[in-house]
Parts: C-alpha cells; structure tokens; sequence
DNA sequence: GGCATGATATTGTCCGACAATCCGACAGGC
DNA sequence: GCCTGTCGGATTGTCGGACAATATCATGCC
C-alpha cells in the first residue's frame, strides 16, 4: 500500500550527482575533477563524506588516477575494470566453466561474424600480429594464455562493437586458468589452436562472415574437448583462483 | 629493468583483504560485517579510512544493507548491479543501439537453446507466466517494456546459466527506452512480439533447442525491423536517457 | 630551451565528537 | 498471545580540525 520512504545518505547522493554529470558529459573523460576541498564546499559537506563518494565512484571506473598522480581525472570504464566486476560477480554467482563454454559458443561465433564484416586495414593487421605471436609459440605457457586472450580481444577490436569488446574482456578472464591447463596437458592443443585462428583470420580477411563464425563454434567445441582430454570437469567453479592475486597484497 | 615499485593506500589494501576474504568465501554470503569501529581496530587504521574501503566494496556489490538496516552484510552481486554498472560504461563507449542488437543477435538464440535443453518444471511455468503477463496486453507501454523484460529474463533464468543472466541484464537495459518507442509507434509490434514469445515457449516446452533457436534469432531480427519502421536509427546511442534518474534526485 | 629548485596545493590518514537511529529487551494493554 | 510504547546501548553518518608526504607549478638558472 505505501512505497518505503526514500532516504539516502550524503555521500550516495554526492556520487549520484557526480555520477550523473558524467554520463550525462557534462564532466567530459579526462577532464580533471575539482579538488576535494572544492567539492565539499560546493555541495556543503564534509571533506570525509566526498571522499567517500569518490571512492565508489573509482571503483566504479568512473574515476581514475593518471600514473603516479594525485588529482582525479573523469575516465570511462577499462575493459578491465568492467571485467573485473563482471568475474568477480560470476565467480560469486558459482559459475561453470561448462557455464562461460557456453557464453562462449554463443558469443564469439558474432563476434567473428562481426569482424569480417566490418575489419578494418589496421584491426586486421593487429589480429594478424596477434595470431602471428601465438604461432611463434614462445613456450611460456602463461605467455601463450595471454597470446590467445589477446587474440580474441583483437578479434572483438575488430568487430568495432564495444558491447563485444566488453562482453569478451570477464569470459576470457574467468576461462583463463583452466585454459593455462589445457595447453599444459594437451600436446595437440597449440597445434588446434593456431589453425583455427589462422583459419579465422583467413576469413576475416577475405570478408567472409559466414566462415569465420563457422571456424570460430569450431574452434570454441574444440575447447571444450580441450576440457575434457585434460581431465577439467566441466562443473569445476570458475574464479577458484581469483581473490588470491586480485591486485595488492 | 625494473618494475614500478607498488604502493596502494591504506583504504585500498583493506578493501582488497576485504573483497579477497569475500571472494574466496571465508566471509560468506549473509554473514554480517564486523562494525566499522571494529574493523578499524583490526586493520590498525582509522575508522574513516575503513568506511572508504566499504564505500568501494559497496559499490562493486559485494556488500550491502538489509532494508533500511545499519550493518553491512556480504552480498553477491545482484543482476542489477552487475548490469548497471555494465550498461553504464557501454554508454560512456558510446554503444549504439545497432551495437547491442547486434550482440543480442548473437546472445539470444543460445539462451534459448539453453533454456529448452534444460528448463525446469518452475522455470518453465514462469516463462509462462511472463508470456502471458505480456499477452494480456494491459495497456501501459512501460508496462509492457517491463514484462518484455522479464521474459527475456525468464527465458536466460530457464537456461540456469549464470553468466547468460548476468549479460541479459545491461542489454535489455539499454534497449528499454527504444523498445519503448517502438511499442508506442509501431501498432503491429505487440502482436510480432506476442506471436515469438509462444513459439519459443512452445519450443521450450518441447524441449526443442533448435526450433527455440530458430525462432529466438527471428524475433531479435523482427526488433530491428521495429526499429526501422518506428523510425529509430540504429545509430542512436544508447542510454541517452541514463543519468538522469540514476537512483537519487 | 631544458632543468634544478623551492613554495604551494592536495591527498592520505588520523583523532575526536555528536546526532540520528537501528536493535534488542522489556513492560503494559487489548 | 500479540501488538504497542518505551528505553538504553550500539552503530552509522557526518562533522571539524590536524598533519605528514608528495604532486604540481612557477621560478630562476644554465
């Protein structure tokens, strides 16, 4: 019958005020914030309850700090910093490895889609590189994870579409540990992986969606044979290994 | 040569111990947070300096208030939260609505497929429930935005994919206000968009992943006709209209 | 022009304080 | 028995002030 009475403390109302002046652009990205002090006179509060709301502010990505900087700068979300908050919530959320196999399949066949169609002269060029960096095989296998996820950021780069963009960043992210597995235990694994992107890139090149979805859900099933050739039960929880290293120790 | 040496701030570290303990479910779900005082106690710091290191966690949703509650609690993310924050940085990348119909082109039909491969009893009878919610065509065009919502949401909930619902989330959010547009302007659009709703009902039922497929991948190619009559161009950028009532006047 | 230098501004952190209010217990009335 | 009113304690939200470390910037020097 009654609606619960609204109420919300300073530091949530500062941040949604600061935050809705960015999406909003009227604080364009890379546009400095004013000074903590600044912000607390103007909106009659203390400097304490600013800083409470700059902070989620940061962690939200909507704010960043310049390299050893001290001021504030308005910044738009990092892929990574979006995938962070995305794996993180989905390794809460006891998400699968099967569970992100099968986000995967039904992404990146788009995605490749995407990408053939709309590459441009650089975009290939940089998918090129990547897939060219993966087959050198430099043996660190941590080294060859980084290549693929490189590999298939390059590939959503190149779709021109930042929901892709976004979207690949926490899947590649959470896949990452138990890909570092595969290649480890899969003798054939590099070998499959190398035809399939240079195939992909093939069919990027020549403008041909159709083929390049095609290479790409075949190369996604192989992963998943991947999985089970190396003994990684498709239940295991993905994130297993997050939260030890998730940034400071 | 050398790496940059690394320093994070006191109010980093404790959010980083915090989210580290959350994460690996040494603090679990519902369990209450010490209170601030304590905390502060604990990590040796200063009481503002923890509230900081909460402000963050807080808004990465992982900790959060009971209705109208003092203490904190250890909270997952909600589809909410993941999907604003989400929606929020595809609109400061200046995604188009082309961009996220294109994504939800790829997306759809595998959770579709998903669904009818492994709904339950339940899920299916509130997919159900959601398709006939829509069908009753009460009227209201944000009402009949929200029920559209939410049978898209059914559908990804029947797939019990976690990651397929955290995506489905951030894009139907961004696509309300168009799709808001187009019901109003585009008379036969209710009925287009009743018709796909009971064939992939049916499909699901049926347990008929490709048929759900087949007709999920229509239906999200019938919006994008929708937008072309309604007269909406696909380059419009998205979330135009967030910002404004963002939560808090 | 480029680079060392010093003054200034700003952030990170602390301390202490207080009002509001949430919580739990407790008593009283229907 | 259950609901309501009361009350003390605990906890959060907010404030003011303080200070060390250091990023920033204008200055002067080569």
């Amino acid at each position: 019958m009654f609606h619960p009475v609204g109420y919300a403390p300073a530091y949530l109302r500062v941040s949604e005020v600061i935050r809705g002046r960015i999406l909003r652009r009227e604080l364009q990205e890379g546009e400095a914030l004013p000074t903590e002090t600044e912000l607390a006179r103007q909106f009659e509060v203390n400097r304490s309850t600013v800083r409470e709301a700059l902070r989620k502010l940061e962690s939200n990505g909507l704010l960043g700090r310049r390299r050893g900087g001290k001021r504030l700068y308005v910044t738009r979300p990092t892929r990574e910093s979006v995938g962070g908050g995305l794996s993180q919530a989905l390794a809460l959320h006891r998400a699968r490895v099967v569970d992100v196999w099968e986000a995967l399949q039904a992404v990146q066949p788009g995605i490749a889609a995407a990408a053939a169609e709309r590459r441009s002269v650089q975009a290939l060029a940089a998918l090129e590189a990547a897939a060219r960096r993966f087959a050198e095989g430099t043996s660190g296998r941590d080294e060859a994870v980084n290549e693929v996820a490189a590999y298939f950021d390059a590939l959503a780069e190149a779709g021109a579409n930042p929901v892709f963009s976004l979207l690949n960043e926490p899947m590649l992210r959470l896949l990452r540990p138990s890909l570092a597995v595969i290649i480890d235990r899969v003798p054939q694994a590099r070998g499959r992986i190398e035809a399939a992107q240079s195939a992909i890139v093939a069919a990027v090149r020549a403008r041909d969606a159709k083929t390049a979805a095609e290479w790409m859900a075949r190369h996604v099933r192989d992963f998943r044979r991947g999985y089970e050739v190396a003994g990684i039960p498709l239940s295991t929880e993905v994130g297993d290994a997050l939260g030890g290293a998730a940034g400071v120790s």
